[in-house]
DNA sequence: CATCTATGTCCAATATAATGTACATGTGAT
DNA sequence: ATCACATGTACATTATATTGGACATAGATG
């Protein structure tokens, strides 16, 4: 998970891409790092993080916090958030959702969408038989290590996917190689039938389905997934997919659909 | 609500700032906007405006919403949001007092922080009989004219709380100047007390309760507040005190606790 | 039609931000 | 004691980011 580096080496990187790449890294370990950690890790000079990290935290983006000055996402970020959450309010209903589909199926469901270039679980709704979920709320995973990544790069054309998708994201997590093509047939017949399911890439045990939540421009902004033991997953295949298009009617046009204005 | 021009005029502004400026701008407006008129909002050059709205758009910072190249904050704030949320984990332990406060006194309770040098409200809920609040979840407001503030810089010195605040903080709604030295006796008030309560001076209609939520450094994080109809908080005063006091004591060393580390 | 404002793009000038390097300190291993 | 490493600070250099202003367009107004 090293740093993005734009594109030539050896150029000066611009101080707010820097930053927003601690903010980002910072996220991703989910916890504090000190100034000089965080400058090994994304492979930046010393001298810029601890920068870059002292206005942020004169700006309130960063904290301390862990001692030893260490420094984590700070609370102006929270009301920013909070903000944006507000705008486009798709919390209440992304809730209703899970909630639902918890009710009707036992199984764990996710609310999804891209981050960047990359996967999310927005929000999760744990099962009634709990299990090791591979990814947790908020970590960013490669596009094509997921089922609701077929859907959700659906709306690009072929050579956009090839573009949109860092090519060492085609690398799955088993150390084998994902042809870019099957992939993009896979995301072209995702988007024909409007789901998409697969014994997880991820794991050796679990069966992922997933459905677009529709937004304003038509085109999937999230997806509902389910993610099941494999054999309940088959068994059920079709009540489940019936349940996740039912859920997932309810939410289309809303994630994008400002509260006012 | 102007920029703020950090000290000397004349000088270039870091990009970092103006960025950060940009972002907490639109959630002060809470709508979204044409960089052509945050530019002339806030009092930056345009040309600076569209190079960072640009920058920031490209990060996901920012998006574009509301039509004819308006934009509005972005969906990576929401995670990096989220992200602090979920680290220091006051969501679920703050709602759960509100709620309890609401359900004892039928009046609006909330939950309000330092935003920088300004106070915000950061949960609301409403009371039974709700009439028109003053200010909003996630508005900043000048500390001076809230009982919360009273207590949230009360681990300031005098020189420094005067340091901290914006003198042009100190004019309240009305027009009025607040003496710096009657605010501060107010907070030494306060922080003996643990407690402040007066008339709003926002509104004249409203009776404002505040108590304080303590983080781990022993001085107020957060404040608990109720704000009642004037003739409900003085005849109801004790019993309104003691629910705050109740349900800030469930939060105190909360809102600062790392859920993990 | 002429004028004014709002909006966005482009570009050169220069103030300065990002960087490499040196320096200082503490800690643990040899 | 000596070395290696982690951590933080200070500063000069230079690549570049910020800025002012020119330019283009579209509506609105008189």
């Amino acid at each position: 998970m090293d740093a993005v580096q734009d594109e030539a080496a050896g150029k000066r990187a611009r101080g707010l891409d820097r930053a927003f790449e601690i903010l980002d890294f910072l996220r991703q370990k989910r916890q504090a790092l000190k100034p000089n950690e965080i400058a090994a890790q994304i492979g930046a000079p010393r001298s810029s993080v601890y920068e870059l990290v002292n206005l942020l935290l004169q700006n309130g983006i960063l904290e301390f916090t862990g001692g030893e000055g260490r420094v984590y996402l700070g609370r102006k970020l929270y009301f920013l958030g909070a903000a944006y959450e507000n705008h486009f309010d798709f919390t209440r209903e992304c809730e209703a959702a899970l909630e639902q589909l918890a009710d009707e199926t036992r199984e764990t469901a996710q609310f999804c969408m891209l981050d960047g270039n990359r996967y999310t679980v927005v929000r999760m709704r744990e099962g009634a038989r709990p299990f090791r979920i591979s990814t947790d709320v908020g970590q960013s995973v490669p596009i094509p290590w997921t089922a609701s990544g077929r859907l959700l790069v659906a709306h690009l054309s072929d050579q956009e996917i090839l573009t949109f998708i860092p090519p060492q994201d085609f690398r799955l997590p088993n150390g084998e190689w994902l042809e870019p093509q099957t992939f993009i047939a896979e995301v072209r017949q995702a988007e024909r039938e409007g789901l998409f399911t697969f014994n997880s890439i991820v794991d050796s045990f679990t069966h992922c389905f997933a459905v677009p939540v529709r937004g304003e421009e038509g085109h999937a902004a999230a997806t509902l997934c389910l993610v099941t033991p494999r054999d309940d997953g088959i068994a059920n295949r079709d009540r489940y997919l019936d349940c996740l298009k039912k859920a997932a009617a309810g939410l289309d046009h809303a994630p994008t659909r400002p509260k006012r204005g």
